[in-house]
DNA sequence: GATATAAAAGATAATTTAGTCTTTTATTTA
DNA sequence: TAAATAAAAGACTAAATTATCTTTTATATC
């Protein structure tokens, strides 16, 4: 559903939320440390993000990959949208041509709901997402790690 | 999630399952274009279903692929291990290393349900399948078609 | 038995996704 | 202003997925 390149984004931009601000910056070494990811991949992942402005970064010595408020009016869509290209929600389950609601295949009642769950949550702004986290308990980077 | 030749397997079985029998059997070009996928591809990924015993076979003219009672004792999981080696329900949304009921991820009280529910449709047999299909009134190849 | 038919088998090609490596540019600090 | 640092940019390699093409084998029918 997801390509790798889209996981390893969400989960960089949500650490990057969570752990950094303008005086915190992570490099992307520490960030593929961090969260398991090879270090070249994930620098070119984040790239497109900062330019569209879903993350920031500073060049330089005590530079690197920060998050700000601003930032955090965007969205996990935003995200995957920038890493994918476009819609990765189009494409369904069984991959048939014209399908849905009124020609429903087997499973559509269980993936339909799903689908439109998972979509309410990415389209949560990023501060919103973080405040869930931290409200929830919920990980990203494992408590076994660092 | 399922790789496009899972798809169409699980597509091209239960075409099968529905419309053929020991009498009524359809050549992999039939097939092909009655659920719109490339003909060479569907014949290399029917072989390995036709040796694990999930659909029937037979070669010559009046041959082709077909359904049996004995072919419906299979399950649709069946299908998607052979096609893609193994279990394809392991690697889940966001590809966290170790995470789980006791450590979630932000999304994994949607998608937790969601897999167990889609693993419990996709364990019944195929006849049980089948008869869900048409008491439900679901559709696989769809009406414009044909 | 010869011929036609259709699956089985195998080799190959194209595309997408994943991952690596090198060079350039911006920024800080000494 | 020189040196060090880290992102940006770009070129490249590898692997998996998707798809095509060709040859062989089994079966039915004439
Ligand atoms: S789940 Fe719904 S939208 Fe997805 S393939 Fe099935 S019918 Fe189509
Ligand atoms: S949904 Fe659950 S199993 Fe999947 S990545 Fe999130 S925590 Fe892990």
């Amino acid at each position: 559903m997801l390509t790798n390149a889209s996981k390893y984004a969400i989960r960089s931009v949500l650490f990057l939320a969570q752990n950094s601000n303008i005086d915190k910056k992570y490099g992307a070494k520490y960030i593929a440390d961090e969260l398991d990811i090879p270090v070249h991949f994930i620098a070119k992942l984040l790239q497109p993000l900062v330019k569209k402005g879903i993350i920031s970064s500073l060049k330089g010595p005590n530079g690197g990959f920060y998050f700000t408020p601003d930032n955090g009016k965007f969205k996990v869509c935003d995200i995957i949208e920038v890493i994918e290209g476009k819609n990765i929600f189009d494409s369904c389950f069984l991959g048939l041509p014209k399908c849905g609601d009124s020609n429903p295949c087997p499973v559509h009642h269980i993936v339909a709901p799903f689908k439109s769950e998972l979509l309410k949550k990415f389209n949560m702004s990023l501060n919103e997402f973080k405040e869930d986290m931290d409200n929830l308990g919920t990980f990203l980077t494992l408590p076994t790690k660092k």
